[in-house]
DNA sequence: AGCACGCCGACT
DNA sequence: GTCGGCGTGCTC
């Protein structure tokens, strides 16, 4: 132990053996690449895997704990060390669960801190902030006239506000040339500026009072201090401090009294803010099919990583199998992991795990507050046996004792994250966890990735086995055709011993071969209901009989019917193709957004309100304009979103129907899902009418008409995956009816009946359009039978970009072998989002092969600054 | 992400 | 000549 360096002064410490006095640690900024080394402060503990709080230049910034040593290595000085500035959170980075996280930073190319921000709660790395305020001197008659311009707009935003306090990055986006302007307000004495410090979440606490011991009658307590033991008693002892003050009329301090008296005691509480919403009626276990039987057996005979696709058609009772397997587990002391595409939109899904398992299941997803995903995040640490239903980040809840994973929906591609780095597939990132914690990962769908479906088949023989696994299988393919972001730390991961976090995957060489997907089938639906029967309209036909609706007369006909026959309906339509801009009529001038290369779509929240324009990409709003911007026509008119459109066209056709519209516009507030599908289940409307979100986990017994306006908007799509999403969504939409005691009907309407998928949902054949599917992919490599990865570019400089696209292309083409197909670099098919133009580049490589394909870092060397580039392993969506 | 240092255009 | 723009680089 060295101690020359005179930071810690006490020479106790210096005989106190190898107490280490510094900490290397993951430091939470982009750029920051390695790990930092920290001084510890006297009696400071630290452990790898905590979270810290470190100064970092002129700020303070959230980091991991990566090792502790006492010994600084390298060439860094002591002196130019600073001091950890505190412990937010100490001990719960179990082991696999930090080679989870390091394997997720390998395979998607990303710096492990991204990985750790996407895995933690919002707010744990909380980093201090610069703040600028009004001082009290400035309201006296200093003239403001010889400031200039941008001096004088901070100021006037500042006097906006009732505190006079705003950060230095708001007012920087809300001024140009704001921090001039601060600068000269800072000189002159109108302002100062500050460094709050980081505020992490914490706990919330409250008071408790809790009865220690009843009195002895006609003691020396008061009438009114024997009153509120009484109360206190009757409520079985424990009441929180508020209540108790409201319930007794009473004061503190007469508890203060009390509990000096030895009668109770007042403690701090953490409670947690997990909104739980009313009760649920409790359920209990289900009667099984035999084929649910089966798949629950099969599922329960499970030791260990295994992975299992339960290929249920829709309505074949999976959350019955999923609820019976998790059963046992709660009852074993362990864990379980419930993956759904989109938490907000299924509530059914959630209350039906309440009324199962009651306040054992937490809810994780990003819609939460900040506050309840750190309370449900500690509450999950502290180890009881739990269910957890999340979205897709949720699949790094941190949950010790994890006894199996359950992915609903698998087929799902909100399960892959698209937009900031790390790039990853939830089902991807839940078979590696399931490996590591060795336990079983159930994939549940209707309508299985074709990913997930050869590997089932390939297991159960029923297939040729395919050239390769699918992409993202673990084991040697887990580091894929690309690098390692860390080479730096990669060699620190040798020194591995029980004190340090390795920074690497510690299993390089795990075996070739992992078990198979086990395949079950829920083949029929529950009470034996058949699957609806689907009736494709072809719509050109409609036309040639005079038909100019959007409704063939078959859909027509069954709107009408529904209502006399009090039954209940779903409209669906696809959001392509039928969300609407606004065009002129006499010129034809469409109106676009100012920051991206697309239309503007008619938004209209409700009946009366201003109608606005709206981009899908950067969110900009404006209102509409009167006339035509180009040629000053007042004919100037917007169609309506798709749903509404649909909605004014059904009002017309059919006055007395009565009509919930289930879409982003009117789902937007919190828990309006749930309080549309009530009123539908409650039987107010006769017909729901929405967009995708009507495919997802919506189960209405009474619903016997699906009608789908216009299939042909999502096959035509440019995507790989086009025809395997049509297939998926089109059969999800299909499966919404006829699960209750009334079969049910679907109306299908397309401009291409012909279209091998279209004929696939027709028939209900997931088998054939798989075969179909596959065969198309393996002749064109694409996924399964071959990997892509897809460079993303994006710059507000146009040249820029696609020099730098160009330049990584030509770096690429020397070093890749003929093996890998580039396919670009071109102009992604939206130019330009919020003012940055974009390009991309798409890298067809095979499934097995090189596996060190390039270095990321070096490819982003060949690009200027202002030109970012985003790695996308296995992309699903090239838009 | 901030903040500091360092090189080119419009002013006194 | 300087002031001040923001491109580039560093933070234990």
């Amino acid at each position: 132990m060295f101690l020359e360096s005179g930071a810690s002064d006490s020479p106790a410490l210096a005989i106190t053996d190898a107490a280490p006095s510094w900490v290397e640690a993951l430091v939470d900024c982009p750029g920051a690449q390695g790990a930092f080394t920290y001084r510890l402060p006297p009696g400071m503990v630290v452990q790898p895997g905590d979270i810290l709080s470190v100064p970092f230049g002129a700020q303070q910034v959230g980091a991991i704990a990566i090792r502790c040593t006492d010994q600084l290595t390298g060439e860094l000085d002591a002196a130019q060390i600073r001091s950890v500035e505190a412990v937010i959170q100490t001990g719960f980075f179990p082991r696999t669960y930090w080679q989870l996280l390091n394997q997720v930073a390998d395979y998607y190319c990303t710096p492990l801190m991204q990985v750790v921000r996407v895995a933690l709660p919002p707010g744990l790395l909380a980093r201090s902030q610069r703040r600028v305020r009004l001082l009290p001197s400035s309201q006296e008659s200093m003239s403001a006239a010889a400031l200039s311009t941008a001096a004088q707009q901070v100021l006037a935003v500042l006097r906006a506000s009732k505190t006079g306090d705003y950060s230095w990055q708001y007012l920087q986006r809300q001024v140009a040339g704001a921090s001039r302007g601060l600068h000269e307000l800072i000189q002159a004495g109108w302002v100062e500026h500050y460094l709050e410090p980081p505020s992490p979440v914490r706990p919330k606490q409250r008071q408790a009072v809790t009865l220690t011991a009843t009195p002895p009658v006609n003691t020396e307590l008061s009438l009114r201090q024997q009153e509120i033991v009484a109360v206190l008693r009757r409520q079985g002892g424990e009441a929180w401090l508020a209540e108790l003050l409201q319930q007794c009329q009473t004061s503190t301090g007469t508890l203060k009294t009390l509990a000096q008296k030895g009668y109770l005691v007042m403690r701090s509480q953490e409670v947690l803010r997990t909104g739980h919403s009313g009760t649920i009626q409790a359920d209990a276990a289900k009667r099984l099919t035999a084929a649910q039987t089966t798949a629950l057996a099969a599922i329960q005979s499970l030791t260990g990583f295994r992975e299992v696709l339960l290929h249920g058609v829709t309505g074949s009772g999976k959350t019955e199998v999923y609820l019976q397997a998790i059963a046992p587990m709660l009852e074993q002391g362990q864990s379980t992991l419930v993956l759904v595409p989109e938490i907000g939109l299924t509530p059914q899904l959630t209350d039906r795990f309440r009324a199962r398992f009651g306040d054992r299941v937490q809810v994780y997803h990003s819609a939460l507050s900040e506050g309840e995903r750190y309370d449900t995040w500690r509450q999950m640490l502290r180890g009881e046996a739990q269910v957890v239903i999340g979205t897709r980040s949720a699949i790094f809840a941190p949950l010790p004792h994890l006894g199996l994973i359950i992915l609903d929906e698998e087929h799902d591609s909100s399960l892959k994250q698209e937009q900031p780095a790390p790039c990853y597939h939830a089902r991807t990132v839940a078979r590696w966890r399931a490996r590591l914690d060795n336990c079983p990962l159930v994939l549940g769908s209707a309508t299985p990735s074709l990913e997930t479906w050869i590997r089932s088949q390939a297991a159960a023989g029923r297939r040729q086995a395919v050239g390769g696994e699918g992409t993202g299988d673990g084991d040697e393919e887990m580091q894929p055709a690309t690098c390692n972001l860390q080479p730096a730390l990669t060699s620190q991961s040798a020194i591995c011993n029980p004190q340090s976090l390795p920074l690497s995957p510690s299993s390089p060489s795990s075996p070739p071969s992992h078990p198979p997907v086990l395949y079950l089938s829920l083949p029929t639906r529950v009470h034996a209901q058949p699957l609806p029967a689907i009736e494709v309209v072809d719509m050109r036909q409609e036309l040639h009989c005079g038909n100019r609706s959007m409704f063939s007369r078959a859909l027509q006909q069954a709107l009408r019917s529904l209502q006399d026959e009090g039954q209940q309906g779903i409209l669906f339509m696809n959001r392509r193709g039928h969300s609407t801009f606004v065009s002129c009529r006499s010129c034809g001038y469409v109106v676009t957004c100012p920051h991206c290369d697309v239309s503007l779509t008619y938004h209209q929240p409700h009946e009366g309100a201003m109608p606005t324009l709206r981009c899908h990409y950067c969110n900009h709003i404006q209102l509409q304009p009167q006339a035509c911007p180009s040629c000053e026509s007042s004919y100037f008119k917007h169609f309506g979103s798709g749903t509404q459109r649909v909605v004014q066209e059904l009002a017309a056709l059919f006055p007395s129907l009565r009509i919930i519209r289930f879409d982003s516009d009117t789902t937007r507030t919190k828990g309006a899902h749930r309080a549309l599908l009530t009123r539908f289940a409650h039987g107010e409307a006769d017909l729901l009418v929405g967009t995708q979100m009507l495919t997802k986990g919506i189960d209405l017994p009474q619903v016997t008409l699906v009608g789908i306006v216009a299939a042909d908007g999502l096959l035509h799509f440019s995507d790989y995956s086009a025809s395997e999403r049509t297939f998926q969504t089109l059969t999800q939409v299909a499966g919404r009816c006829g699960r209750g005691d009334r079969a049910g009907r679907v109306i299908l309407q397309t401009y291409s009946p012909d279209d091998p998928v279209i004929q696939a949902v027709q028939r209900q054949d997931y088998a054939a359009f798989a075969a179909r599917e596959l065969h198309q992919r393996q002749a064109l490599r694409y996924p399964p039978y071959g990997r892509l990865i897809l460079l993303r570019f994006a710059s507000p400089n146009p040249v820029a970009v696609q020099t730098a696209a160009e330049r990584v292309a030509d770096a690429l083409a020397a070093q890749l072998s003929a093996e890998v197909e580039r396919l670009g670099p071109a102009p992604a098919p939206v130019l330009r989002i919020a003012n940055r133009y974009r390009w991309q580049l798409l890298l067809k490589l095979p499934v097995v092969g090189d596996t060190n394909l390039f270095k990321v870092e070096h490819l982003r060397s060949l690009c200027p600054s202002t030109v970012s580039l985003l790695v996308d392993i296995d992309p699903i969506s090239m838009a």
